[in-house]
Order: structure tokens, then C-alpha cells, then sequence
DNA sequence: TGGTATATTCAAAACGATTTGAACATGACG
DNA sequence: CGTCATGTTCAAATCGTTTTGAATATACCA
């Protein structure tokens, strides 16, 4: 039995599988969540190994998620003086890790549509379709715009959900 | 060839397959962001069959997706006389489709993770468990703190998000 | 430098979510 | 009532994603 695997209590095994489904919904998958989780709740850095002990996971998955978590400030190496093992413990700056992940994640996909609605207002406007009818030419303009108008409203009150949680 | 699949203009098609696009990665399915771009940008209602065409989907599909915008309140059933079929076109009251959605999605999320910790917090809090290092019993005490605190942060700043769209 | 402990990679397997379509249900009409 | 047109269901197939683990790379130490 390793050090990692005796004595997780069950409400925090409870607690990582919490983590885990709630990550899987928002589709980063589960063993972020675990492994997040399973550190957040340890009081000493802990190791890849640990971490595939405790969780049941792989080696593979355990070093892709560490990998994932640091990248967006959730989880901090820590060198342990005289071993070569990497350690990891969490950060709970929940607001600064949210931040980066939502920026990583939902930007992205609001960047894409944002450039897919603009490349159709180009392809539409400077060509007035030859042979098509003009009254579905007007509709397509005037819902082209009210969705413009709807993807502002959003990106501005996105952008102020996110700013409120920079602060510290 | 059918009325639906005939003339959709290019840029259309490709409005249509980044709607599909965006709602994939919004874990919602790719069908449901393609049903209703296409109804979207098309002036008249549409039956079941023209999206199945026009789309290459399945009836099923079609009708499930249909089904579930309409219970957001994305797409408005109508009845055209002396037809047996059933036509749709889309709503495009944005703010109130996506806090539909939201409810729908998030809204169960965070109410699962919130009850995960508060049975946490109760299976823990009255049984200081016997045999287990204290320490650490008051570092996970310490972090369940953070961790509910902040938890009420998102709630309140996810409700004053969905709220700024309730208006109108 | 060779040997060992550890971390990373990535092709393939496992898994889960989406989509299909045949079977069934519904309901309109003669 | 029987037929025809349409909508719905759900088990099975498909498809994409996540996870695995053997192979490979890296880094430390003697």
C-alpha cells in the first residue's frame, strides 16, 4: 500500500468524484478534476506516481493532466531537495485558474464564430446573389444583423464575467 | 431536388456548419446548431423533411433536435393550413434562448457540485475522524473553507450573468 | 559514460456520446 | 375501418474523445 493510497478518507474520495464529473461535463474530461482535486485536498506535494495510485489511472493520463493543470496555473511543481521525483501541489487561486481555463477554452470558440459571422457578411454584402430572391436577401441581412448585435451584447458581458474574477 | 436544398447560398452553408461547430463544442451536439442556423436564416417555415434534406440527417435527428430547441424556446411551431406536417422557424430572442440553456445545462452542474460539498462538509465536520492525523484534518478543513467560499462567489457572479439577459 | 529512475509520447484500445433508421405510434381523410 | 402521411422512439451502429501502456526520451548519479 503506498503512502498515496491508504487513508483518503471517503468524503474526499467522494469529493474527487465530484471533481471528476463535473470536469467531464464541461468536457475537459475526468482525471483533471481527480487529479485536481485529489491535491487540492492532500497537505504534502505529491507525485506522478501517487497520483496514478491513488486515482487508478495511468502513467500517460497522470502526466498529461499534471501537464494541463500547471499550464493553467492550477498546479505548482515543487522540488523536493534530493529526488528526482517532479511533486505537484494545488493552487487555490480559483480565480486566476478559472480565468486562464475560460480564456483557453470558450475565447476560442467565441473568436471562431465571431470570424465565421463576419466571412459571411463579407461573402453576402459586396454581392447582391444574382437570381436569388431579393426579399430572402433582405431577411438573411436583417437577421445577419441582429445576430451581429447579439454577439457583442455577449462578448461585453463575457468579457465583464470573467474580469470580475481577475481581482486577486 | 427539394425547395429546402435548392439555393442555400454558400456563405449560408457555412454559417450553418460553423453553427454546428459552436453548439459541438458547447457539448450540445452538432444537429441542434445546424437545425436552427438553417431555420435561422430561411424566411419561411420549414417542415421535418426539408431539414432532414437539407441537412443530411436522419428523420431522427430532426426530430429530437427539433424537439429540444423548442422546448428552449429557440424555434416557434406553426401550423399552416390544410397541411398535416409540421413547420418551424426560428426565434430570435437570443437572451432568452441561452438562459434557457444555461439553466438547463449549468444550472444542474453547480447545483450537483454544491451538494457534493456540503455532504462533504457534513460527513467530515462531526466525526473528527478517529485515528487520522490532525493536521491534515484541519488542512482539509481549512481548504473545504476556500473551496465554499468561493463556490458562492460563482454562484452570485453566475447570476448576475444570466440575469443581464433575462431583460427583454 | 553506463545505469537507473522518472517523465513524456503517441498509436491503439476502450469508452461514451451522437446519430441512424427500422419499427412503431398517431391521426387525418376517404 | 383501412390507408396513407407524418412524427417519435430506441436499440444498434457510428463516430469522436479519452485513456492506456509500451516504447522512447530525459536527467541524474556513480
Amino acid at each position: 500500500m503506498t503512502p498515496a493510497s491508504r487513508d483518503i478518507p471517503s468524503p474526499i474520495r467522494s469529493l474527487i468524484e465530484a471533481a471528476g464529473h463535473f470536469t467531464q461535463s464541461l468536457g475537459l474530461g475526468r482525471v483533471l478534476g481527480q487529479i485536481y482535486a485529489f491535491l487540492y485536498f492532500t497537505p504534502h506535494p505529491r507525485t506522478l506516481d501517487d497520483l496514478t495510485h491513488a486515482l487508478g489511472i495511468s502513467k500517460g493520463s497522470a502526466s498529461m493532466g499534471v501537464r494541463q493543470l500547471a499550464q493553467w496555473g492550477a498546479l505548482e511543481p515543487v522540488w523536493v531537495k534530493g529526488d528526482r521525483k517532479d511533486y505537484y501541489r494545488a493552487r487555490d487561486n480559483f480565480g486566476r485558474i478559472l480565468k486562464n481555463i475560460l480564456q483557453d477554452m470558450a475565447g476560442k470558440r467565441l473568436e471562431a464564430s465571431a470570424m465565421a459571422l463576419t466571412e459571411a457578411e463579407h461573402a453576402i454584402h459586396p454581392h447582391p446573389s444574382p437570381g436569388i430572391d431579393p426579399d430572402s436577401e433582405a431577411f438573411i441581412q436583417q437577421r445577419l444583423e441582429t445576430l451581429r448585435a447579439f454577439q457583442h451584447k455577449i462578448q461585453s458581458a463575457w468579457g465583464s464575467f470573467a474580469v470580475g474574477f481577475l481581482s486577486k
